[in-house]
DNA sequence: AAGATCTTCAACCGCCATGTG
DNA sequence: ACACATGGCGGTTGAAGATCT
């Protein structure tokens, strides 16, 4: 079946030529491409005048455009950084290529789904973990370990979380990845057991804040278990001790499946100062008892992803019963 | 050198959500 | 409320080029 903008006329499909770039570039930058249907007919008598038509169909245009004409795309192959980005964000928000694609600038969702299929995903084989789910395959969960703390150790991810409240009752940090101190052992707490990972951590690395814009919460080295993809909470806290004060900041998440630019909300975050801590002089790192940044999370849906929690970390750590829960996922 | 196989990626398909009359 | 048009998205296809045998 055809596009029905297209069925009434005779249309022209497959690659594009360079002429028929030029003509649709001339097209959109003389009359931009409020209404895709009308620009290969608007198209088509602009070129009449030359006897030439461009016989593609509304949809057809808007997709060369997108994807190959706009002036702001960016050209070549993605970087390690970008690499790393689409990785993460797609543990969270899974086959969201337009999502992902919003952020890394210049780059269509296409492109990244083109990047995603033929090279991340067998990269990610190749490691032994599953591209769906992001959890070790379970033809390599016995000698997961020592591969999982190479991966994340030598991690220099990002963690772009959107969000977009107005008035957000925060104060702003800011940090360079630099000026971090070095990543920290934390703990995740359940209802029902209490885990700690050598390699996880999940630093707030610098938040940018403004009154009405969306702002972005970066997370240096996130972890798989803090990671919201690993896990289905009501809530994600993260705290942070740096310069005498320990930052908390809650994530709730609220709507991963935000659509719009409006409503680009995708979690919502709150900060703030840990005061208690702060005019009591009291050291946080004594107060969590063993030196450590703590993360903790509250689970009332109980969607926790043990499965990645067994695989990730070493038998010692937990004493629990995985079974009933190893197959869940998050589901958004 | 030539055919087979693999990889990449532009373009299409089909579905869904939203807008409009 | 309904039908239709349109935009947007993720999945899939297939042509073209690269690599292998």
């Amino acid at each position: 079946m055809g596009h029905r903008c297209c069925s009434k006329q005779k249309i022209k499909r497959g690659l594009w030529s360079p002429e028929e770039d030029e003509k649709l570039i001339r097209y959109i930058n003389t009359h931009g491409h409020k209404s895709w249907s009308s620009v290969p007919k608007f198209a088509g008598r602009l070129f009449s005048i030359i006897y030439v038509c461009l016989q593609r169909c509304g949809k057809s245009c808007r997709l060369r455009w997108i994807n190959y004409l706009r002036p702001d795309l960016k050209r070549g192959s993605f970087t390690a950084e970008e690499e790393q980005i689409i990785i993460d964000i797609h543990r969270i928000l899974g086959n969201r290529w337009a999502q992902i694609a919003k952020h890394l600038p210049g780059r269509t969702d296409n492109e990244v789904k083109n990047f995603w299929n033929s090279c991340i995903k067998k990269k990610l084989i190749s490691q032994g973990l599953d591209p769906q789910t992001h959890t070790l395959l379970s033809s390599h969960r016995r000698s997961s370990a020592c591969t999982i703390s190479n991966i994340h150790q030598n991690s220099n991810s990002i963690f772009i979380v959107s969000s977009n409240i107005p008035n957000a009752p925060v104060e702003t940090t800011s940090q360079t990845f630099s000026s971090l101190p070095k990543a920290q052992p934390n703990i995740v707490q359940t209802p029902s057991s209490i885990v700690s990972s050598e390699y996880q951590t999940s630093t707030i690395l610098s938040n940018k804040f403004s009154s009405d814009l969306p702002y972005e919460l970066l997370l240096e080295n996130t972890s798989n278990i803090c990671s919201p993809s690993y896990m289905n909470p009501e809530a994600v806290e993260l705290s942070n001790y740096e310069n005498n004060v320990n930052w908390v900041s809650r994530v709730n998440v609220e709507d991963f499946s935000a659509q719009t630019p409006e409503e680009g909300t995708q979690v919502q975050v709150h900060q703030e100062k840990n005061k208690t801590c702060e005019s009591k002089g009291i050291d946080v790192r004594e107060v969590n008892n063993k030196g450590n940044l703590e993360t903790s999370a509250s689970f009332e849906s109980s969607n926790f992803d043990f499965g990645l929690l067994e695989s990730v970390l070493t038998s010692e750590f937990i004493s629990h019963d995985f079974n009933c829960m190893d197959e869940l996922a998050w589901n958004f």
